[in-house]
DNA sequence: CGATTGACCGAAG
DNA sequence: CCTTCGGCCAATC
């Protein structure tokens, strides 16, 4: 139940510590490539969830615009620098470097 | 129960 | 380059 939900916080989990993903990468993980929306709403409920390194997902274009549901809306900021990732102006410097996308990193899930 | 919103994305104008 | 729009689905009003 709930798969899809679930299904993201699984993935949310498996992103290796100093990489970050996108919410779009996980939903086309999923097989549900126009439902990003639904990737960053499951953070929202789950913000308390587990272990999830939310803070490790953001949107393509590397901005921290889920920073704001953080407490103090810097502790985002402060764990991905602590990662080893440099933010300038809530923007992830690099991108592109720490990106980590599950469907070239983890197997189909059709397994 | 209808309407609105939201941590998004991509295409179109 | 910037703005607008459609889509997806759940939670909230």
């Amino acid at each position: 139940m709930s798969q899809f939900f679930d299904q993201v916080y699984q993935v949310v989990q498996k992103i290796p510590v100093g990489r970050v993903t996108s919410y779009g990468a996980i939903a086309r993980y999923l097989g549900h490539p126009q439902s990003a929306r639904m990737v960053g709403y499951a953070m929202n409920v789950s913000h308390n969830h587990l272990d999830v390194p939310a803070h490790r997902v953001v949107n393509r274009n590397g901005l921290l615009t889920g920073k704001h549901h953080f407490p103090g809306c810097k502790l985002m900021q402060q764990l991905l620098e602590s990662e080893g990732i440099n933010i300038k102006n809530d923007q992830i410097v690099d991108f592109k470097d720490f990106f980590w996308d599950p469907n070239l990193s983890l197997p189909p899930l059709y397994i």
